[in-house]
DNA sequence: TTGTAAGCGTTATCAA
DNA sequence: TTGATAACGCTTACAA
């Protein structure tokens, strides 16, 4: 490995030279930097990011801290965290799928030294408290709706008024009996997409039910299975929300080979609008959410907590959750919005498209 | 922060003893051992890890380099290295979403003296030679089919054969023109599955047309938008491969917009299995690749490159690919396998079920 | 069993 | 504009 000492002595310079030239420093010769440029390439050198980070005690690296988490969100996060490190020449230590407090609050001390500041998403409030007990004083970033105002800054998704959205538009559809296939237990998103739920049908003076709620994990197969109990409630529902697309995805391919209508007897709306929520059968509805942005505003809020301007106040964010309509909640038939149209009009909101 | 010198300091020792204390060294007092201990459990001490890698000149980090990659790939991959690494105690340094070669080699860069190795996956040759050719020798696992056999170690999906099955199985009912959703261009594991579907047109006689090949991107719209090319072309296919599953999602929708029958006018093959392929209508036919294992043994390539045993033998693995029948190509009716069953009888192949 | 001290590859503070 | 040199927090011979 060639070091800084290596450069210095081709170059003919002294080391405290060549460091000024690789950190911009303008109070160097330029024909002294173009020699420690040239020798640098020659000898292919680049600083060392670990003694780096020991002089300056800056990383330029952000830890990152996910619990276990599927498909498309997933991605749609570390892509945005990603994207926002990058362009701020961070780098990102990852460490996701944990199931517990215990192994979350250990993979974050183990970044110590390593990272400048913490994005966690915490999947219960218990992991929230853990961390928090833990992690004392470093900047760190919640990817949660939640917490001590002002223990530390955190992003999250408006899920309860997307859930909220989702149930109300049912309910003005003319639907009295509305189920709901719920997240993984203790799951915050979930709880809170479970509280619009039961928002919008106390705002319309209906009565919840714990046999309208049924359980889920967030897999199709959670949604295929809950068709039974859906089918089996007394009086039978006429729509049902799911907490994510992938259990909707479910439903609808229960749903049909249980030989119910969708959306004629049953409608359905799931919440994450994931890119192949459009060619489901019907056309899915569903709540859509800016994963990615929350990824970047995540990166964004840390960033400010850990600049130069030293610790900004903490802040708290939260981004909206719109509803999208497509024909599983039967609000529309299929010929007055034929999908190719929609998807070229859709272009600017959806980047992958 | 609390260094190793406060924690001396507290438990009355040298910094020598505590470094061996955490370093599980056995020549220690075992009353000395819980005095640092209790120290540093005290002072919530954590050895730094920039400045213990500067020491050891070991990271116990490994980078990750992936190109713009979506949804249920992506994450599975990353998932498989988490869980390997972590339990190697390796932790991860991730940059994604590379768009070009530049943009690659200097994040590969930008790890230097942070990590201990690198899992790289170029999404076209281009990539991949640029990478080969400025990371010099460095331990280094590529996540593709590909290349210089001793330059590297690599593992990739067996994209050739999996693409091949699937086309020869349209065959073997019965297909005679068979049309393909091209991945993106340059993409090597489009091009091994657009490999795969030539070899099987090949092996069974038939004739390959441009027209028969038309463009993709891997993205459900991708799909929706090859429907016209699908329908126009002359004389018509009567079945379609998609290099991916979001693509063959798009196809579904759009076939299902246009009025044309699935399996009875156009049978669909996807490729990856994502969660969602069951749940389309009808249900899709895929091939299925264990991404998550993909990931777990590029981490075990590169801890046997990185290992104490020093530099191993560079090694290639593919991973085998397997085509799931399911009702999108005809080759069984709904009733006799309905998916409920199939939902539980799968549960042993797919960890997320 | 414990302590002293020499690095590891940088950056940053002095002088020159 | 440059060069010595002292940190940074740790590991690890080598001594005691």
């Amino acid at each position: 490995m060639t070091t800084i000492r290596d450069v210095a002595r081709a170059a003919g310079v002294s080391i405290a030279t060549v460091s000024r030239v690789f950190n911009g420093n303008p109070r160097v010769g330029e024909d002294t930097a173009l020699r420690v440029w040239d020798a640098a390439g020659e000898l292919d050198y680049w600083p060392n990011g670990a003694a780096r980070s020991l002089t300056t005690s800056r990383t330029q690296t952000l830890g990152v801290l996910l619990p276990d988490l599927y498909g498309d969100f997933f991605s749609e996060v570390i892509r945005g965290i990603d994207q926002a490190a990058r362009r701020a020449h961070f780098q990102i230590l990852l460490s996701s799928s944990h199931a517990d407090p215990i192994e979350i609050v250990a993979a974050a001390r183990a970044m110590r030294g390593r990272v400048d500041g913490l994005i966690i998403m915490a999947s219960d409030r218990g992991t929230a408290e853990a961390v928090l007990g833990f992690l004392g004083r470093q900047p760190l970033v919640f990817l949660n709706p939640y917490l001590d105002p002002d223990g530390c800054s955190a992003v999250s998704i408006d899920n309860r008024a997307g859930g909220r959205s989702a149930v109300e538009h049912l309910i003005a559809l003319g639907h009295r009996v509305i189920a709901t296939v719920r997240g993984p237990e203790g799951n915050i998103d979930a709880e809170e997409r479970l509280g619009g739920y039961r928002d919008a049908l106390a705002g319309a003076g209906l009565s919840a039910s714990p046999q309208l709620e049924l359980p889920g994990d967030f897999t199709e197969t959670a949604g295929f299975r809950a068709v039974s109990g859906l089918l089996a409630a007394v009086p039978r529902p006429t729509a049902v929300f799911a907490a994510n697309d992938a259990m909707a995805a479910g439903l609808l391919g229960g749903l049909r080979d249980a030989g119910v209508a969708v959306p004629g007897e049953m409608a359905v709306v799931g919440f994450d609008d994931i890119g192949v929520a459009r060619c489901l059968t019907p056309p899915l509805t569903s709540v859509r959410v800016d994963v990615c942005e929350l990824g970047r505003r995540a990166v964004q809020l840390l960033l400010e907590t850990v600049g130069p301007d030293g610790p900004a106040p903490c802040r708290r964010e939260v981004l909206p959750a719109r509803l999208v309509l497509r024909e599983s909640c039967g609000c529309r038939s299929r010929t007055e919005l034929p999908v190719l149209a929609r998807g070229a009009g859709d272009s600017g909101e959806r980047d992958r498209i």
